[in-house]
DNA sequence: GATGAATGAGAGTTCATTCAT
DNA sequence: AATGAATGAACTCTCATTCAT
């Protein structure tokens, strides 16, 4: 067995040990044990736990990305163009769930202010890829003015959030109604429609 | 000194401590020490970790609620009473942000059940207020036919996600600039003010 | 059972085991154990194994020195008042010779250096106590004028040598002929009594 | 490369990480690195830790007796003979002072029986060396009648503890000044000059 | 002869929890 | 009601040693 494949063995084991328990809770012998090493060979590809959890967060995030980028097709109406976007995100955020979890929901305390930053550089790096598909959008005119970087962590936010609630309990809602509600929220807000902006008030 | 105030100095030190440190990495130790009591105590008060934990976080998004709803005032026209309504639930977050950082990021992994089912109940006691606020708007005609408590979900996670990028680096973004960005997104949407909502005020 | 208990239990556990083993090889597990406590309460008393074993030196050399102190009658003449001083001081390298052990042969290297302060600083202790009756002698006229702290060292290196010579094969020489010896030597030197320190050659 | 010069690499290695570190403390890997071959190379040239420390010091300490056995000049008056003698141990030691440290400080504890006894034979070996040399003044008349082992072992123990103070701080005494102390005081001991040996008391 | 990836027993340390006072 | 000394299971990390290549 070559040494990359116990290295990427030990990688999937980390990614779903870390998703099942969060950073502190994961236990290296757990994660050893589910590798099918031995406790050492954690620390022979790895320094640290706190490098374990660095390198499964920032390869598993650009494995995402990568994925993202590779389905977009951009020869289609807006509209559609702009759906798919949103599936395409939703589809990969519930799939890559657990790596999800760790990502967005467990970056704020108690770690190492290295792998921190690490974390957040990969989080930031999501950010980016939202925004630059927005960009697009904004450069044929079909979005309008705004801060693309901020709007985008309000996307990754909502999606975060939305996601969440439908793995807590899936029968209260469906992936198809999260899309729709993205779609519509960020098409066109929560004003009525038949409301002319005349007399909202 | 009565059994009430050493429990109300025990649940502010939790406070203060839980927030900085994250819940796994937060110490008894520490607690007791800048709540000025002896350890025993804590254990006197609440029969765990996870209870006084759960204690913390409950009677702080109460409050939090309470303050939320005490601040808003619904005789002013739409626009502003739902603009009032955002800067509200900014303040308040970036406030209390060392709270929200615990409701909303550090609730998904390794707790026990019991415990993480409280915490839920408290953010979905957070969103049923934000739900209430958009209800009113609803009922009046202003906010379009939306699932509510998705769209409550939705908005939650931007504030969240928006609140910390600014709380990460005050100087990249600031208060100001959330909210007039969380008001023209769900008012509406991203697509360009030449379709339709122009006259918008 | 009282707190000072406790903690000298586990001092004389730690001078113990220390002293068999050495401060690398020691285990706090064995310390634990042979004091009766669990591992928790050395860590309760001392923050570290280094603090521990740093503790167990310091407090130990303090009281040799009290010993060598109090057992020093200086009201007889002068070459019988030094053999005694000898006398006592190889008796009580002897008797504490696990803590001697400690003291003077495993202070090189692969410790804290600040924990490896203290020891050189106990070390010291012990040097300036020898300097001192030296420097009695010295007042009186019976010792000639040379470098008491350097003389110090030099002694304390052939007491360490000698009575650890004796105490790995006591059977070669006996414990009186080390006092002749260091008395023999430092009182005259090694060259031939005959000849006059003026026609030495 | 032959088996030779691997295994001398090797030794070099050896002697440089366990003088700095001590033993317990000596990480087979740093010897490995520093001797610029793999992990593996050490166990194909000896069979353990111990084996090779034992290998670096027994080479080390009949390197420096060759040296000392060299660079004696006995065709000279007995005084500046001697003064000599303690001159080119004192530089030795100096020179040597990482092999020396692991020599004379580092033997006591915490190794194999056989290890240990191996290390002791060095010791021992010096210690004959230096009592070789206290002989030839006894036949020539200029010491006197002491019991020459025993009092090689106090030597080597001033040696040891007087090098070892100068090396800790050297700007507190100068080398020569060790050479003078350590001469006059196996010269004629600690008593004034002025009283002769009839009238101490 | 030489390698270095892999091992796993064992080390120091932490900390929520208990209970005699 | 309140304490804090004591606990011990659980944790991360180390490193001498092995063995397939």
């Amino acid at each position: 067995m070559s040494k990359t494949d116990k290295r990427k063995k030990v990688l999937a084991a980390a990614a779903s040990v870390f998703s099942t328990r969060g950073f502190h809770q994961a236990r290296m012998d757990e994660i050893a044990e589910r590798a099918g090493v031995a406790k050492g060979t954690l620390y022979y590809n790895f320094s640290s736990k706190s490098k374990l959890f660095s390198a499964t967060v920032t390869e598993g995030i650009d494995e995402i990305i990568a994925k993202i980028r590779a389905q977009i097709d951009s020869d289609m109406p807006f509209a559609e163009h702009f759906r798919q976007l949103i599936q395409c995100n939703v589809t990969l955020y519930l799939q890559y769930s657990d790596l999800a979890r760790i990502v967005f929901n467990e970056v704020s305390s108690g770690m190492d202010d290295e792998i921190l930053a690490d974390i957040q550089t990969a989080r930031a790096r999501y950010v980016d890829c939202v925004a630059d598909q927005l960009k697009d959008g904004q450069r044929s005119g079909h979005i309008k003015d705004v801060n693309l970087r901020l709007t985008a962590v309000a996307i990754v936010g909502m999606l975060d959030n939305l996601c969440n609630h439908h793995l807590r309990d899936p029968s209260s809602v469906g992936r198809d109604e999260l899309v729709d509600l993205l779609f519509d929220l960020l098409s066109s807000g929560l004003t009525r429609e038949s409301k002319l902006p005349s007399n909202f008030d």
